[in-house]
RNA sequence: GCCGGCGUAGCUUAGUCAGGUGGAGCACCCGGCUGUUAACCGGGCGGUCACCGGUUCAAAUCCGGUCGCCGGCGCCA
């Protein structure tokens, strides 16, 4: 007999046979009677194992054996109210495949303690649906760009360019000269454009700023797109018909995961373009209604977001931030004093989870933003050479993917959404 | 980097204000129970009170310092 999965066999009817594998979840013992919850990749069980069914060996086995232990079980299925589920399986072959040792993670735990064990706590309901949801959004992100054209690149992470803006860099000893990793894809993909037109990555990023917040990875799964003949308007579509199509498709094929993060599928099903977007200035005269005082030329912090989207059902997107707040790769809009370029905010107080623009492709207005941040110019040359030869309007963006899982799953922390959390305190284990 | 909080058994904690032999629940072990749902009942094992120094007859407790972690801000996706 095949093992089946658990999912599965809670399907079958009374009175048939299955043979499962798995973990003991839980168990509970009274007097001839054993009660072990088994739990696979794709759900749980109750198994009860009973003296005298099984022989005194098994039944002392499953009497030793400690919650995580792997065990091999076959048995019939029957319908018992009492059962959680409904349903349960009565044991005539019980086998410990690897007797666990006492499991450090029992009923209470603390934020510290579940860090220091997260090899283990994977095992978790919760995090257990987490990961199950991030491979689907990547499976409807991958999806999406197949669907319109998109061919997918594998940028290198390790790079000589100190990159963009003034973030914090990684750096490293690359066989005797100075290395940094990768932060953005962008420049790379921006080269890719001229021969594949539209071009998106998935690779790690790494952040060296002591940020500590909860929306803050030191590394984390950089999603990055290109698009020749693309403008700064076109971007900010591509962009709000993809997180449509990752939240419908998750609103579909999803729903026990989320449902059980505390996400409702309806919410996910209501986000569909077109999103609201705004100027920055407007934006600006939104928070100085709420008391926020603020200047223009000023970045907006994690409050401001908040009091963007607290009450928004929908993404919304902020755009034409002013020049000196972005980069230097941004295209300067007809008004000068502001950049095409769009951020993407998260409702519900999530805050920004793309940014994007349409690139620049004046070569001495990027040297004179360069020179202001004090960029060594000599490291964009290459760079350069993508405007010298056959430039077109072209935009892009890139998404934290690990801050959609925040949003989709409504994490309370992004540590959630990615499996060894990487901190400004802890890259163990 | 700045501000705040915390650190007592494997885990979660009481005790710290007001110095005087560190208690409990969970986990684990032993025993009991033929329907448990975080099972229950009885017993047992388990402590460098984060670390270093000081005050004191006496320090988990008071004072000084160090380390670690958490939360928020700044910075950023």
């Amino acid at each position: 007999m095949e093992f089946e999965k658990i999912e599965n066999a809670l399907k079958k009817g009374e009175g048939e046979e299955v043979r499962i594998r798995g973990w003991i979840y839980r168990k509970r013992r009274t007097g001839k009677l054993i009660f072990a919850v088994i739990r696979d990749s794709s759900g749980i069980i109750q198994t009860v194992v009973e003296k005298g069914k099984v022989s005194e060996e098994e039944f002392n086995d499953a009497k030793k054996a400690l919650i995580e232990s792997s065990v091999e079980v076959e048995g019939i299925i029957h319908e018992d109210e009492r059962a959680p589920g409904g349903r349960e399986l009565h044991v005539t072959k019980f086998r410990v495949v690897s007797f666990a040792e006492d499991f450090p993670i029992t009923e209470h735990q603390s934020v510290e303690f579940l860090l220091d064990n997260r090899h283990l706590w994977l095992r978790s309901r919760k995090l257990t649906e987490v990961m199950k949801l991030k491979s689907e959004i990547l499976r409807f992100i991958r999806e999406w760009f197949h669907e319109n054209d998109f061919y997918e690149v594998t940028p290198s992470v390790i790079t000589m360019n100190a990159a963009e803006g003034g973030a914090t860099v990684f750096s490293f000893d690359y066989f005797g000269q100075p290395a940094y990793l990768s932060q953005t894809a962008q420049m790379y993909l921006e080269a890719m454009i001229f021969s594949l037109e539209r071009v998106w990555s998935l690779t790690p990023s790494f952040r060296a700023e002591k940020s500590r917040t909860r929306r803050h990875l030191i590394e984390y799964w950089h999603l990055e797109a290109e698009e020749a003949w693309v403008d700064n308007k076109k971007n900010m579509d591509l962009q709000e018909e993809m997180i449509s199509h990752v939240c419908r498709r998750v609103a579909e094929e999803c729903k026990p995961q989320i449902e059980f993060l505390g996400r409702k599928a309806e919410e996910l099903k209501a986000i569909e373009p077109p999103f609201p977007r705004i100027k920055y200035e407007r934006a600006l005269e939104i928070l100085r209604e709420k008391g926020f005082e603020i200047e223009w030329g000023d970045d907006f912090g994690v409050p401001h977001e908040r009091a963007l989207v607290e009450e928004e059902e929908k993404p919304i997107f902020v755009t034409n931030f002013p020049v000196e707040a972005k980069a230097f790769y941004m295209k300067i809009a007809p008004d000068g004093k502001t950049v095409e370029c769009a951020d993407m905010l998260a409702p519900e107080g999530y805050g920004e989870i793309i940014g994007g623009s349409e690139r620049e492709e004046s070569i001495e207005s990027m040297i004179e933003r360069l020179k202001k941040d004090g960029a060594n110019i000599e490291n964009y040359e290459w760079y350069f050479d993508l405007r010298r030869y056959g430039s077109v309007p072209h935009s892009g963006f890139g998404l934290g993917v690990e801050r959609l899982v925040y949003w989709i799953a409504k994490l309370d922390h992004i540590r959630d959404a990615t499996p060894f959390p990487r901190l400004l305190r802890r890259a163990y284990p």
